[in-house]
DNA sequence: TATCATACCTAACAAGCGTTAGGTTTATTT
DNA sequence: AAATAAACCTAACGCTTGTTAGGTATGATA
């Protein structure tokens, strides 16, 4: 059995943890070398400079939520099951990698102007996505949304805000909370 | 006339923009100072140290943001009407003072252990009364919750979520959008 | 066995950090 | 006019920061 896990891997691990816990500026290379088992300067092998370490860690995350959400939407027809799907996902992604999730929510502003408007384009493509699936359920079902992208956010917010409190635990599960989110979404959005 | 805002209330009034803009540890005192006007050491004649200014400033801001929701509410009957005020005091709050309830919201974890428990303590009694609305609600109208702490959180990050994408030239006024998520909650929370 | 790149360590650098001590200006009071 | 206290400046302190340069193991390749 090989170790297959890199350092490299490793450190952003532990970056994404850190940077969580103390915020980007906060957080020190040598405290991050320590959780990564390595020394200060040995990061540098690896990255070139503590910038990259905080956008490489947005970017992917980006990339990952785009596809997996873009994945699981494409078998589903019915709008309010997509929404449902939608919910469910937003929640589960940053409650179970609330590290990476977390950062790439708070840590915009400590990019690199470059680096932001890449991330910040990533942002806006997962957002479209969820607004689509609201703009459907508008045309097909009635729903009761006149700026859609108004309610996009609304869901984003309060489903990635689970992840600020959620305590495994705690009474009630990830499903039970996203099932209870989205119904009350879906109940808000139906016509009466 | 006199000018009678104190030196005191422009360092934070400028440190609230400062640390929202680079966070608690992202900013430096020199920079806080400059801003406001002075010298870098003579902070220390106002304020006994960084942590001290964080402090104030959240605990601040958490006290009358306490004081104004209870004032608003203690004057409305109905559950319904108590929702609808307290959803669009939570947005207008958080945009018109972004920078202090952006703090409030952010910057936890840099408090020390004491002072964390403190502002966490109000924080808790601002949830409690956003709570006591939606018991209320369920308790006279039936609203369907079976969670209200649940709700209670959704309620309170989609509506602190605007002031991050909120722009005045936009093409909604907070008025609408209050009432587009005051609608939303209300709809949805309505047995059918 | 010699070569060579990879992965890491060590030690230092210049710069910047929060904080402090002591002096200076300014305004108020006596 | 003298005394006093508040408001601020200046210059430094000890420390930490991101980053770099140069050296050392390690394991694969030739």
């Amino acid at each position: 059995m090989k170790e297959t896990i890199s350092r490299r891997k490793i450190i952003l691990q532990e970056a994404a943890h850190l940077f969580r816990e103390k915020s980007y500026p906060g957080a020190t290379l040598r405290e991050l070398a320590r959780r990564a088992g390595i020394q200060g300067g040995s990061i540098y092998h690896h990255f070139a400079s503590k910038q990259e370490i905080l956008f490489e860690l947005m970017d992917h995350t980006m990339s990952d939520m785009i596809e997996r959400l873009s994945d699981q939407l494409a078998d589903i027809d019915s709008p309010l099951e997509k929404l449902r799907t939608t919910v469910h996902f937003h929640i589960e992604y940053h409650v179970t990698g609330p590290d990476q999730t977390y950062i790439t929510d708070e840590e915009l502003r400590n990019l690199e102007p470059e680096n932001y408007l890449k991330v910040v384009a990533k942002r806006d493509c997962y957002q479209q996505i969820i607004e689509e699936v609201l703009r459907a359920g508008k045309a097909e079902q009635d729903w009761q949304l006149d700026e859609p992208k108004l309610y996009t956010r609304a869901l984003i917010k309060m489903c990635a805000g689970v992840s600020t409190w959620f305590k495994p635990e705690g009474a009630l599960s990830i499903k039970q909370i996203a099932d209870s989110y989205a119904a009350l979404l879906c109940n808000g959005l139906l016509p009466r």
